[in-house]
DNA sequence: GCCGTTTTCGGCCCGACTGTTTTCAGTCG
C-alpha cells in the first residue's frame, strides 16, 4: 500500500473527498442518511481544530469521539491519510461521469432529475444538458416540460454569467437600502436580514430577508416590485425569491409577528444547527418549524429567539457560533464564550501611509484613527521588497519616524507606533535590517511574493520568519483573496504551534477581501493558546471602518477578548508584544 | 452511515413552491 509523506492531507482534502462521495452517492441513489452522513463528516473534517493526517499517525481512535465521525468514516478518512485516496469515491466515478455532479448544482435540478436525464438521454455534463435542452429532448421526459426546459437553460446561462458567491461587505451594500425599501411596506412590523449574512460568514450565496406582518400580500407585492429586481424565480405568499441586478439572489420570508423568533431562528441557520436543535425539539415532545415552538397541535411558543432556545433548555446563541461546531453542547454546558465586540477595539496594528501605497498621509490616518475612539496606532508601511507598494528601506523609515513624531505633538490623546509591515523572503529571512528592526514599536511580518512554494518549504520559510526575535506579529497569514486565489499552501498547524513557542501573534486582517485567517485557523490558534490581532490593513482613511468585519471572522472563531491582544491597553499590550 | 434516558435496530427536521401532476415528486433552504 502507497503511504503519503506525513503532513500532505490537509482537513480539507479529506472534507473534498467525502463531499464528492456524498454528491455520487446521492446520484447513484443510496439511502439518503447514509448520504447525509458523508456530508456531515466532511463539515466535521473541514471545521476540525485539530489536523486528521496528525490524528490518523497519533491517535487514530480519536476521530471516533468527534460527532457524526464513527468506525466506518474513522477507517475512511485513515485510508485516505495513508494512500492519499479513496477506494469507494474511486468505485463511484467509474460508475457515473463527473459532470453529472456540476448538472446537479443548476439550480432547480437535483439528484433525481440529474440521474433520469443522465439514464434515458446520456446526459452526463452541462454542456450535453445545454444541447439537449436546446434541442427540445429534455421535455420527451415523463415530469419535464418545455417550461422546466427553459428554466434550465436559463440557469446555464445565468451560472455562466455571475459569480457564485459574493463578498460579505458587497452583500451589505446591496442589501441595507433593500432593508430600508422594505420598512416602508405598509403593515411591515419587524425586517431583519438571516442566513449566513447574519451568521457574518465572510462570503454569502444568497440573501435571506425576513419581514413580519399581518399584510402578506401587500409585503410581498412591495418586495417583487423592487426597482433592483431583475427575475422572480418565485412569488408565494409566505415565500419570494429574486434576482437583483446586482446578480445576488434574495429570498424573501414572510411571517405572522407572533411567529418572528422561530422564522429567525430558522432561516439564520445553518441547515446542520438547525437540524440539531430540531433534533433536541423532538427528544423533548416538540416540534419546531419556522412558525413556532409546537407541543402536538398546540403552539407552545416563538415570538423571540430566546423563547426557541428556552424551549429546547438552551441559552441564547450568538448567530456566529450556530454552524454545529459544538455550540450546542457549549450552551448547555454553560460554557457558550463571551464573544468579543468592535466596542472593545483599543487599536489598530496595521496600516499604510502615502509613504507607500496608501492614500492618505501619517496625520490623516492617525487623526481617523483618533476620530474612531482608538488609543493607539500602528503605522506599518511595506519595506523595499515590495516594489510595487514603494516599499522603504532604513533611510525612508527614519524619515518617517520623525514625521510621525511631528504629527505626535501635534495630536494628543492616540499614541502613534512606529512600525513596519517587513516583508517575510523567499528563504525566510526579512526584508529589513536589524538595527532598523528594533527602532520599530510593532513588527508586522508578511509574506507578499513566491506565494506558490511548496507546502514544505512555505512553512519553513514562515517558521524561520516567526524564531526572528523582532517578528510581533504574523500579517495575513494566508495571504489569501477572497473569490481571487486560495491562500498558499501551508502546515497551519506547525504555524501555529511555533506561533505559540516563540510568542508570535497571529493577525486576522479585517480587510473584507481577505479575512485571513479564517474562522477555523483563528479556532485552532486560540485553542493552542496563541493570542491575535485584529488589523484591517487600511490604505486609505474610509478602510479603518472594516474593524468590524476582522471581529465578526473573530467572533466566529469564538475569540472572547481575552484572545484578542488589541482589546487590552498599550501597556498590557506591550507586555505581550515581545 | 451514525446513534442510543425509545441503546445494537430502526429511526434519522420541516415546510413552501413549482411544474406537471389530477394528488404529488422534486427541489430548495
Amino acid at each position: 500500500m502507497p503511504t503519503a509523506p506525513a503532513g500532505t492531507i490537509e482537513n480539507v482534502d479529506i472534507a473534498r473527498v467525502f463531499g464528492a462521495v456524498a454528491d455520487l452517492l446521492e446520484l447513484d441513489r443510496a439511502n439518503p442518511f447514509r448520504v447525509r452522513a458523508y456530508r456531515s463528516a466532511a463539515r466535521t473534517v473541514e471545521t476540525l481544530n485539530a489536523s486528521c493526517d496528525t490524528l490518523v499517525r497519533t491517535d487514530p481512535k480519536a476521530l471516533e469521539r468527534y460527532p457524526g465521525i464513527g468506525k466506518d468514516l474513522a477507517g475512511k478518512i485513515a485510508e485516505i491519510v495513508q494512500t492519499g485516496e479513496l477506494a469507494l469515491l474511486r468505485e463511484l466515478t467509474t460508475k457515473l461521469p463527473e459532470g453529472l455532479v456540476e448538472i446537479v448544482r443548476i439550480p432547480g435540478l437535483g439528484p433525481k432529475r440529474a440521474r433520469q436525464i443522465f439514464d434515458s438521454l446520456g446526459v452526463g455534463s452541462v454542456d450535453e444538458l445545454e444541447q439537449a435542452a436546446r434541442a427540445g429532448r429534455l421535455r420527451t421526459l415523463p415530469g419535464l416540460g418545455v417550461t422546466t426546459e427553459g428554466r434550465i437553460l436559463k440557469a446555464i446561462a445565468d451560472r455562466r454569467a455571475a459569480g457564485t458567491r459574493v463578498k460579505l461587505a458587497e452583500a451589505e451594500a446591496y442589501v441595507l437600502p433593500l432593508l430600508e425599501y422594505l420598512r416602508q411596506a405598509p403593515g411591515a412590523k419587524a425586517v431583519d436580514v438571516a442566513g449566513s449574512y447574519r451568521r457574518r460568514c465572510e462570503t454569502v450565496g444568497d440573501v435571506d430577508v425576513l419581514v413580519a406582518t399581518a399584510r402578506p400580500a401587500e409585503v410581498a407585492g412591495r418586495f417583487l416590485s423592487y426597482p433592483q429586481v431583475k427575475d422572480v424565480l418565485a412569488g408565494g405568499d409566505t415565500k419570494c425569491s429574486v434576482v437583483l441586478r446586482s446578480g445576488l439572489q434574495v429570498d424573501l420570508r414572510i411571517v405572522p409577528e407572533k411567529s418572528f423568533g422561530a422564522a429567525l431562528h430558522y432561516f439564520t441557520g445553518s441547515k446542520a444547527h438547525n437540524i440539531a436543535i430540531r433534533t433536541l425539539g423532538v427528544q423533548r415532545g416538540l416540534k419546531i418549524n419556522e412558525y413556532g415552538v409546537f407541543r402536538g397541535a398546540r403552539r407552545v411558543t416563538g415570538k423571540t429567539e430566546v423563547e426557541v432556545f428556552k424551549a429546547v433548555g438552551l441559552p441564547w446563541i450568538p448567530p456566529e457560533l450556530r454552524e454545529h461546531r459544538g455550540e450546542i453542547d457549549a450552551a448547555r454546558d454553560g460554557r457558550l464564550p463571551a464573544l468579543v465586540g468592535l466596542e472593545q477595539i483599543r487599536g489598530d496594528l496595521q496600516m499604510h501611509s502615502t509613504y507607500t501605497d496608501g492614500k492618505n498621509t501619517v496625520a490623516e490616518m492617525a487623526a481617523a484613527c483618533r476620530a474612531r475612539g482608538y488609543a493607539y496606532m500602528a503605522m506599518t508601511d511595506h519595506t523595499k521588497a515590495v516594489r510595487v507598494a514603494g516599499g522603504l528601506d532604513r533611510d525612508g523609515f527614519l524619515e518617517q519616524f520623525a514625521e510621525i513624531d511631528r504629527v505626535q505633538k501635534t495630536l494628543p490623546g492616540i499614541r502613534i507606533l512606529k512600525g513596519a509591515e517587513v516583508d517575510i523572503l523567499t528563504d525566510g529571512s526579512l526584508d529589513l535590517d536589524d538595527a532598523t528592526l528594533t527602532e520599530l514599536d510593532v513588527v508586522v511580518a508578511s509574506v507578499h511574493a513566491n506565494l506558490t512554494l511548496g507546502r514544505t518549504e512555505m512553512t519553513q520559510r514562515i517558521v524561520r520568519a516567526l524564531q526572528h526575535p523582532r517578528v510581533q506579529i504574523l500579517g495575513h497569514p494566508t495571504s489569501r483573496i477572497l473569490g481571487k486565489r486560495p491562500g498558499f499552501a501551508v502546515d497551519m498547524e506547525a504555524v501555529i504551534r511555533v506561533a505559540r513557542e516563540e510568542g508570535v501573534l497571529l493577525e486576522i486582517n479585517a480587510h473584507p477581501n481577505r479575512l485571513d485567517l479564517n474562522d477555523v485557523h483563528i479556532a485552532m490558534a486560540r485553542e493552542t493558546g496563541v493570542k491575535l490581532v485584529i488589523s484591517t490593513d487600511s490604505h486609505r482613511v474610509d478602510e479603518l471602518a472594516s474593524m468590524r468585519y476582522g471581529v465578526d471572522q473573530a467572533r466566529r472563531g469564538w475569540c472572547q477578548p481575552d484572545d484578542i491582544a488589541n482589546t487590552r491597553p498599550w501597556t498590557a499590550l506591550e507586555k505581550l508584544l515581545r
